[in-house]
DNA sequence: AAAGACACCTGTCCGC
DNA sequence: TGCGGACAGGTGTCTT
């Protein structure tokens, strides 16, 4: 479910609400996601903690706590609300993390593909988030590194940028659409991409996930932001979900594929 | 080292 | 109405 915009208007949604407050109580309901929930960890560790900060790193969000950090994926179908505490858990809520001013951040995952984990030093240095690429959005991701990471790589350049080694937060969505604004067909060869397309690409990946946070994210099914609000940059895709449907630039019928077991949308006439 | 297949899991939708 | 199959916003791991 959640990309990057989604998991930012998320991390938007639970700030105000969390930081400065208290953990008096951790309900796991159901510890069986991606990884075990460390409960017994979490009800010693975090359980008394005031929420510092929250953080996002890639599609990751991150709790900080004087004690360390609780580490949060969402995974396809994972959200995040901040409810009352009397408001009943349903069927997938796992995660409950109660507050003493009576509010609770509530994970719910029904397919339990997240995580919700812990680290006791810098979330950063967590092997789950060592390894991860550039930010989108921040220094460092530009067109002369992209275009030397992808030296002498013959994967096509959708699963490339797709890839969190090389750069965080561009899921199947924001794939399609920023190779859409950025003209480049999505079977293209990584490394046989210039770099002037590259620069291209770069400034398509920022505009498309800075104008879809702006939005606050996308809501294709089911997602919805801290407040129960879905997110409005579903009007504004260009490609994705739209085979069939006309080009918006050159009205010729978009195309789907499948690259990696995901659907790619693309207009074969504007991206070349 | 890189690329591709597969795994994890539930819900929904479509065709028969 | 029921059933089988395909599909869904992610990503670590295993096999070639």
């Amino acid at each position: 479910m959640p990309e990057m915009p989604e998991v930012e208007t998320t991390k938007r949604g639970i700030t105000p609400h969390i930081v400065g407050q208290r953990v008096t109580q951790v309900v796991v309901r159901n510890a069986a996601m991606r990884r075990p929930v460390p409960v017994a960890q979490l009800q010693s560790d975090l359980t008394g903690q005031v929420i510092e900060a929250v953080r996002r790193r890639g599609k990751y969000l991150l709790l900080d706590t004087k004690a360390g950090s609780a580490i949060i994926h969402l995974g396809m179908s994972g959200s995040l609300r901040v409810v009352d505490s009397a408001s009943p858990a349903e069927k997938h809520d796992h995660v409950d993390v109660v507050f003493g001013n009576g509010k609770v951040l509530r994970l719910r995952d029904p397919r339990r593909f997240g995580l919700f984990l812990w680290a006791q030093g810098d979330p950063l240095d967590d092997p789950w988030l060592a390894r991860l690429g550039p930010e989108p959005l921040e220094a460092g991701f530009d067109a002369t590194y992209l275009h030397r990471c992808a030296a002498k790589r013959r994967v096509a350049i959708k699963q490339f940028i797709m890839d969190s080694h090389v750069v965080v937060g561009v899921g199947n969505i924001y794939a399609s659409e920023s190779l859409f604004r950025a003209g480049i067909h999505p079977e293209c060869k990584a490394g046989s991409v210039s770099l002037a397309r590259y620069q291209r690409l770069v400034e398509a990946i920022r505009a498309v996930l800075e104008a879809a946070i702006e939005q606050g994210g996308t809501t294709l099914r089911d997602f919805t932001n801290a407040s129960g609000k879905p997110g409005y940059f579903a009007q504004s895709l260009n490609v994705y979900g739209r085979t069939g449907q006309p080009c918006p630039e050159c009205s010729r019928l978009i195309r789907q594929i499948k690259q990696a077991q995901r659907a790619t949308y693309y207009c074969g006439y504007c991206q070349r």
